[in-house]
DNA sequence: TGGCTTATTTTGACACTGTCAAGATTATTC
DNA sequence: GAATAATCTTGACAGTGTCAAAATAAGCCA
């Protein structure tokens, strides 16, 4: 016995979050209740009640966490020049943090907390930010390749939303093929590629 | 009294497919279930298991009347030359159909029937019949406008996963504002149309 | 140390869900 | 009219999120 069961836990509350996680993983958005998640940490079904007010909030968090770990992403690959290459690794970046944890991605951007749910101000605050830095940064490297009457914000919108969509056709369980998903991505990539002025390093 | 509660309905199947879109428009894709819905139809809780096997192939059916009226409007919108203002028009009449019934939206492509469920064959047909649908109309208007390496079917189904994304982001409360989405859109058919080879209708 | 307060955890309960089994009732068919 | 099939009902079960009240442990101040 690597820990006699006490009646306190110690450290529920990171527990509870390593373990939701797990389980978010293994059975999916759907099979993840507070039941289990509390049978898994070795306490009683109300005791998480203690350390997230619901299941919305123990639910905000681990969305808050994955957001963190997408702004890192985005900062990591979305620098540098704005060459093809470069933006389109970051597509193919983007869509392997989506395919690779696809439920972390459903609770980010689903509705099961942005609808149905009610989001956190800190979770809201952590999102806006993510797409801030992403408007941010990819305005940046189009800097100057815009027609004029382009407003670097709705690019950064549009192409927001494609990449979204398209992680949502994969994650949603519609598009199946990665190989498919990939070579659509190129295809969006080099419209908006090909919509810009030219300039020296293309 | 304008109907003597027999113990025959007389007309279940369809009075059950009425009230579950009631449903869904009230109370949303999850305050849909089956003992609401017998209720309103003034039957016992197990009297829709007789007419749909489960609640997966109500909401199979549900989604499928949906595709119906989707392709229609494809058909509808999606026709005539290829002028911007044409797949401008069809890209809003898209989102109106989304946004106008979000939960049905939400149906026909969500995790609820693709992941978490089990499409019926028939919804398969019909959701896949939809896309073929669109993504002939469109390639038949870029004939000859797209550049000679791109694939059509690519470009149909990135500009799909585009109007798709914003669709989902608004339905989902990411974003609210609806003016937002309509710019957005036309931003991104702006940078579809300027990657294209130019014509004499542009 | 002792006692008080607070944090943490538990048991019991409630309303809700989808769905199965077995029986009751009506319609259909021969 | 009798047998069969379709339709509907009641009862039950396991599962869910969450509240209230009681039990237990930890922290703190004297």
């Amino acid at each position: 016995m690597s820990r006699p069961a006490r009646y306190h836990h110690g450290d529920l509350h990171s527990t509870l979050l390593r373990e939701a996680n797990r389980l978010l993983d293994e059975d999916g958005i759907d099979g993840l209740s507070l039941r289990k998640l509390a049978e898994r940490a070795g306490v009683s079904r109300t005791a998480p009640y203690h350390h997230f007010r619901d299941k919305n909030a123990l639910l905000c968090a681990l969305a808050t966490q994955a957001f963190s770990q997408l702004d890192e992403m985005i900062a990591r690959q979305l620098q540098g020049d704005g060459s093809r290459e470069r933006i389109q690794h970051f597509v193919s970046e983007y869509l392997r943090f989506a395919t690779e944890h696809p439920e972390q991605y459903e609770l980010m951007f689903g509705r099961t907390i942005w609808k149905s749910g009610d989001p956190t101000d800190e979770l809201k605050a952590v999102a806006y930010r993510s797409f801030r830095h992403y408007a941010e940064r990819l305005g940046s490297q189009l800097q100057g390749r815009l027609p004029a009457d382009t407003d670097p914000l709705r690019v950064a919108q549009a192409s927001w939303a494609t990449i979204h969509g398209l992680c949502r056709l994969v994650i949603d369980g519609i598009y199946v093929n990665r190989d498919d998903m990939e070579a659509v991505s190129q295809q969006a990539v080099a419209l908006i590629m090909a919509a810009l002025k030219p300039v020296k390093n293309d």
